[in-house]
DNA sequence: CGGTTTTTTCACAGAATTGACATAAATATA
DNA sequence: TATATTTATGTCAATTCTGTGAAAAAACCG
């Protein structure tokens, strides 16, 4: 699930710079030296997830590009800028930029930026409960422990997904059984014993997040 | 699944530039020489998906064989112009021109575009859903299964079409009873799995890609 | 209408899950 | 330390759920 980064620039020490940051972060970067070559890249690899430009190019500026590139998609774009100028950036949000940084840039602004950005966007696809290691994806009703997933039953699914909900908070029996079975079960309390049991084993190394608290109840780790 | 190019311009040597870049970026090319022509091989030729139009030809104008063609067809049309003028472009868009190149352009851009504007068509008309080996178009009612075409019945399509449209959403049997089947239907529970299970064995290698999630209901995988 | 295809129902076998229970281990309490 | 209380674990029968084939019912089509 790793991000690819499509720098363009016509200065190879700017590529540079921003490359190192931006791998740093653990971001694939792919470069490009002028606005041709960007969009063919473009074109042509379609896992780019972002696209940082440079306004000032020769022969095909930024403008330019970023317009060549929304004819066909809606891939974030960050536009660097030599110096802040109000109308380029009227111009610039009317073709759709996302962001802008100018120069000269503290790396840390350009990666915090790129950061946000990808979030926003991929926090639009799904939603995902994480704890420790542990990753439970409600609506495909996965769960990974340590990027390798796990086969739950309906039931240890079911009370996973409670307990990651309430991550960090104790939970009674009582409550996880109004919660996690049928209104009208009255069975025995042990029950839940034994699925915290199952649940345990199958999370194998996070078996432990699920922490005991003695005389009341359950809690998952945070 | 290859498109076919048609472009009019009297110039031979234009015609031939053009064709040269769009044959090496794979597209099959036809030519006209003028207007008239152009109207008769596009509508004796019902496969050309794009026509690159010359504005300044003898006799009978681009805008004339533009406004000719879009009489039936809503085919892309890209027009040719010596130098960008407001006017024209106005003009143009009113008749349902698509795109605007000047001359002199460099081929990269016009591949660029005609590749855009072929994706962007190609993605609005056929609506394809892929998974895996199957691929699904919903307007021609067509499924294939590693290339090779499956046929299904109208209940078994519809399935399969909300599976691929939520594929990797766990879909309980309420769901998909509530979107594939009428609202009015209260019938056996039993009956999804009976389609399911002749949708798997039609889907032959790729049947397992339709997972049954106990307890819950099943999931297409992405 | 008669024949054909599609859709639905149904019963049952087999698979997976669940909850109960007995026993062992751990923790608190006196 | 001894005792009471609470939790962990392994086992297993009962239950629930799914896959399947066959057959009935419905829709379709000349």
């Amino acid at each position: 699930m790793n991000h690819r980064i499509l720098v363009v620039d016509d200065e190879s020490r700017m590529r540079k710079l921003v490359r190192d940051f931006l791998q740093k972060k653990g971001y694939d970067v792919v470069e490009a030296e002028n606005g041709e070559q960007a969009v063919d890249i473009f074109y042509s690899d379609n896992s780019i997830s972002l696209i940082i430009l440079d306004v000032m190019m020769p022969k095909m500026d930024g403008w330019q590009v970023c317009r060549e590139i929304r004819r066909l998609s809606k891939v974030p774009i960050v536009m660097l800028t030599a110096k802040s100028d109000e109308k380029d950036e009227l111009l610039g949000f009317e073709l759709g930029v996302d962001e802008y940084i100018s120069k000269p840039f503290s790396p840390k602004i350009l990666t915090a930026r790129v950061d946000a950005i990808l979030r926003r966007t991929v926090s639009d696809e799904k939603e995902m409960l994480t704890a420790g290691g542990i990753e439970l994806d409600k609506s495909a009703h996965i769960v990974r422990v340590e990027e390798k997933e796990v086969d739950l039953s309906y039931k240890e699914f079911e009370l996973l997904a409670f307990f990651m909900e309430n991550k960090g908070i104790a939970l009674s029996r009582e409550k996880i059984l109004n919660n996690v079975w049928n209104y009208d079960y009255f069975g025995d309390a042990r029950t839940i014993d034994t699925h915290v049991k199952k649940l345990r084993s199958k999370l194998g190394p996070c078996g432990d997040t699920i922490k005991t608290i003695w005389g009341m109840g359950y809690k998952l780790e945070d």
